[in-house]
RNA sequence: GGUCGAUUCGUCUAGGGGUUAGGACGUAUCCCUUUCACGGAUAAAACACGGGUUCGAUUCCCGUAUCGACUACCA
C-alpha cells in the first residue's frame, strides 16, 4: 500500500509554543518534505479549561517566522478540516459509540469523589498502581456493573458520565517505533482510560487516533512524553479497525535542561537567562513576560539549523544545513534515542556564523533601524564599508550598531582606565603632529596611506608607534579596544580623524 | 512504587567486536593582529558499573546504578 507521508503537529494552545515543540514541528517538517509529502498542523483544544488567548496565534507565527508553515492548517484548511479539535466535537462521539457498541468500551458513571475514594481505598491497600483497571471497574459504577435499565435511564435522565477504554486484562501490546524499535508493554499495566469527558468533549488519546485516521497521517513524530499511551493508542486503532492503515510511530527525545536534570521549562529559560520560546510572549492572564528567540537577535535559518542538531546530525561532520538542505540530509534514523540537553553557547555559535555569510545589505538593514532607533542617521556612503567592519565580531544584529556607533557619532568621552594608563606626553605629541600632518593630506585616504602616515609622524617624533597606538585608538573611538583602527579611519577620512584627535587633545589630560 | 525508555569528552554527537575512540561547541595555550574580536594551530577532556559471550568488548547478552518520561474527565 502506498499512501501518500502525511504528518502533523498537534499541539495544545495553552501558552507560547516549547522550543521542544517547535522541533517537532521542524522534524515533521523535514520527513514530509523529504518524503514528498504533506505537513499539517491540527490544534489540540479539547482541553476548554486550559485554552489560552492567543496561543494559536503564536504557534502560526512561530512557524512562519521559521518558514516551516503548514500546508494544511485551521487558517489554510485542507480536505480534512476542521483543523481544530473543538470544531470536530461532534465527529468524536459516533466513534467512542461504536467502541461501546463492539464492547470495547463503556460507560461509567463515577463522581470525581468516587475515584478519588476508588484510589485511596486502594493506596490503602497497598495497592501499588491504583487504577480504573480490569479488576477495580467491577467495583465502580459503570455499565459493565450496573444494570442495563439503569444505565439507560441514567443515560436517558442526563446523568454525566464518561467513556472508558476496556482494556483487556493481560494481553501483549507491541508497537514497531521508527527510533526506538519494538517496544512492548502488557495491557495489564494500563488504565481503562476515559475516552470521552463527561463535557462531551474527547481526551486527547481519542481525538487523537480518530482524527490521524480521518486526516490520513501515515507517520507520527512526537515527543517521547507519549510513548507510554502509545500501547493504547494501537489499541485504539485495533480496536476501530483500522490497524492496517494505522500510522508508524517516532517518538522523539526530550529537551533537557543544560544544569541538572529534568525536561527543560520555561523556569529554566530565566534563570540561566536565555529564551526557550520562538518568540516574545506575554500571558495573557498573569501578564507575565517570557523572551523569544526572535526578539533576542537568533536568525530563523540559525536558530532552525540549532534545534535540528539538537537530537539528529547528517552522520558526517557537516553543520551548516539551510532549511533545503536539512531537508535533503534528513531521516528519522539519525535520530537520536537519548535526552538533549539544552545549549544556548551553540545556538550563539550557529548565529555568528549565520551572521558572517549574510549579505551586507541584509545586515545593514539591522545597523540603519537600530541606529534610527538611537535617533542616528548613518550616511549611506559608509553603511557597507562598516558592516564589513564589524560583521565578524557579533553575535546578535543589535551588537553591529553598539559595535559601530562611535565611527557615526564621535565620542565625548574617552575610556578613564585606557586614558590613565596610556595618554602619555608621547601620544600627546604624536597625534598632534598627526593632526597638523592630517590637514594638509590631500591624496587617497584609506587604511594603507592613513597608517603609513601615522608610521611617518611618530617616526618624525622619535617615538616608537607601539607605544602609543592606544592612545591614538582611544583619541578616536573614545575607548581602548575595538576593529581595525586604520580601517575605521579611512572610513571616518582625513579631516574628521583630526578633528576628533583635537576634541581629545583639549580633553584629556596627562597624568603622570 | 510500577511501566516504558535512555546511558561515548562539561555539552551536542560520530563510530562500532581488534581505532592513537573522530568532529563540533565551550575551556586553556600559542600564532595572526601595534587593541579587542575574527581566523589558524595546539592541548586538556568520554565509552556509567559488574558479570558473561569471545582469542579480543566501548561495541553483543544479562544484571546493577543513574537519569528521564509516563502513571488525570491535561495534552
Amino acid at each position: 500500500m502506498n499512501r501518500e507521508v502525511r504528518v502533523r503537529f498537534a499541539p495544545s494552545p495553552t501558552g507560547a509554543l516549547h522550543i521542544g515543540g517547535v522541533r517537532t514541528a521542524l522534524y515533521n517538517y523535514l520527513f514530509a518534505k523529504k518524503m514528498g509529502g504533506k505537513f499539517l498542523l491540527r490544534i489540540e483544544d479539547t482541553d476548554q479549561n486550559r485554552f489560552v488567548p492567543g496561543a494559536e496565534d503564536y504557534i502560526k507565527e512561530s512557524l512562519e517566522w521559521l518558514g516551516i508553515a503548514p500546508e494544511e492548517s485551521p487558517w489554510n484548511p485542507g480536505d480534512c478540516g476542521p483543523y481544530r479539535q473543538s470544531e470536530r466535537k461532534s465527529m468524536y462521539m459516533q466513534y467512542a459509540l461504536d467502541l461501546v457498541d463492539k464492547g470495547h468500551a463503556y460507560y461509567a458513571f463515577d463522581t470525581s469523589e468516587e475515584l478519588e475514594a476508588m484510589r485511596e481505598r486502594l493506596t490503602a491497600a497497598r495497592v501499588v498502581q491504583p487504577q480504573y483497571n480490569s479488576i477495580t471497574r467491577t467495583q465502580m459504577k459503570n455499565s459493565l456493573t450496573l444494570s442495563e435499565d439503569e444505565v439507560k435511564s441514567r443515560l436517558e435522565s442526563g446523568d454525566p458520565y464518561v467513556i472508558r477504554i476496556k482494556i483487556p486484562r493481560n494481553e501483549d501490546v507491541r508497537l514497531n517505533d521508527m527510533i526506538r524499535g519494538w517496544v512492548m508493554v502488557n495491557s495489564s499495566t494500563l488504565d481503562d482510560k476515559v475516552l470521552m469527558k463527561s463535557d462531551g468533549m474527547p481526551t486527547y488519546h481519542l481525538a487523537n487516533i480518530v482524527d490521524d485516521h480521518l486526516m490520513k497521517i501515515t507517520h507520527v513524530i512526537r515527543g517521547e512524553e507519549w510513548l507510554p499511551s502509545a500501547p493504547l493508542h494501537v489499541l485504539l486503532y485495533r480496536y476501530f479497525g483500522w490497524e492496517d492503515t494505522m500510522p508508524q510511530f517516532a517518538h522523539l527525545p526530550l529537551l533537557l535542561k543544560p544544569d541538572g536534570n529534568g525536561k527543560l521549562s520555561k523556569r529554566d529559560g530565566d534563570k540561566l537567562g536565555f529564551p526557550v520560546f520562538p518568540l516574545d510572549w506575554t500571558d495573557p492572564f498573569s501578564g507575565e513576560k517570557s523572551s523569544g528567540f526572535r526578539e533576542q537577535g537568533y536568525l530563523p535559518d540559525a536558530f532552525l539549523n540549532f534545534l535540528a542538531f539538537l537530537g539528529w546530525n547528517p552522520g558526517d561532520e557537516r553543520e551548516l544545513f539551510t532549511l533545503e538542505e536539512l531537508v535533503e540530509a534528513f531521516t528519522v534514523e539519525r535520530i537520536g534515542k537519548s535526552g538533549t540537553k539544552f545549549d544556548i553557547a551553540k545556538a550563539k555559535w550557529y548565529n555568528e556564523q549565520y551572521l558572517k555569510i549574510k549579505p551586507t545589505s541584509e545586515l545593514a538593514a539591522f545597523l540603519i533601524a537600530d541606529a534610527k532607533k538611537d535617533g542616528v542617521n548613518v550616511p549611506s556612503d559608509k553603511i557597507d564599508s562598516i558592516v564589513n567592519l564589524v560583521k565578524d565580531r557579533v553575535t546578535f544584529p543589535a551588537e553591529l550598531w553598539k559595535e559601530s556607533r562611535f565611527i557615526v557619532v564621535a565620542p565625548d568621552s574617552f575610556d578613564e582606565e585606557i586614558a590613565s594608563k596610556k595618554w602619555n606626553g608621547d601620544a600627546v605629541k604624536v597625534l598632534g603632529a598627526y593632526a597638523v600632518a592630517l590637514d594638509s593630506y590631500s591624496g587617497e585616504f584609506d587604511a594603507v596611506s592613513a597608517k603609513s602616515l601615522l608610521e611617518s609622524t611618530a617616526e618624525a617624533e622619535g617615538i616608537k608607534l607601539g607605544k602609543v597606538m592606544q592612545a591614538v585608538r582611544l583619541a578616536v573611538t573614545g575607548s581602548g579596544a575595538g576593529p581595525d583602527l586604520m580601517v575605521v579611519f579611512a572610513i571616518l577620512g582625513s579631516t574628521e580623524v583630526a578633528k576628533r584627535i583635537r576634541f581629545a587633545l583639549s580633553t584629556l589630560t596627562v597624568v603622570a
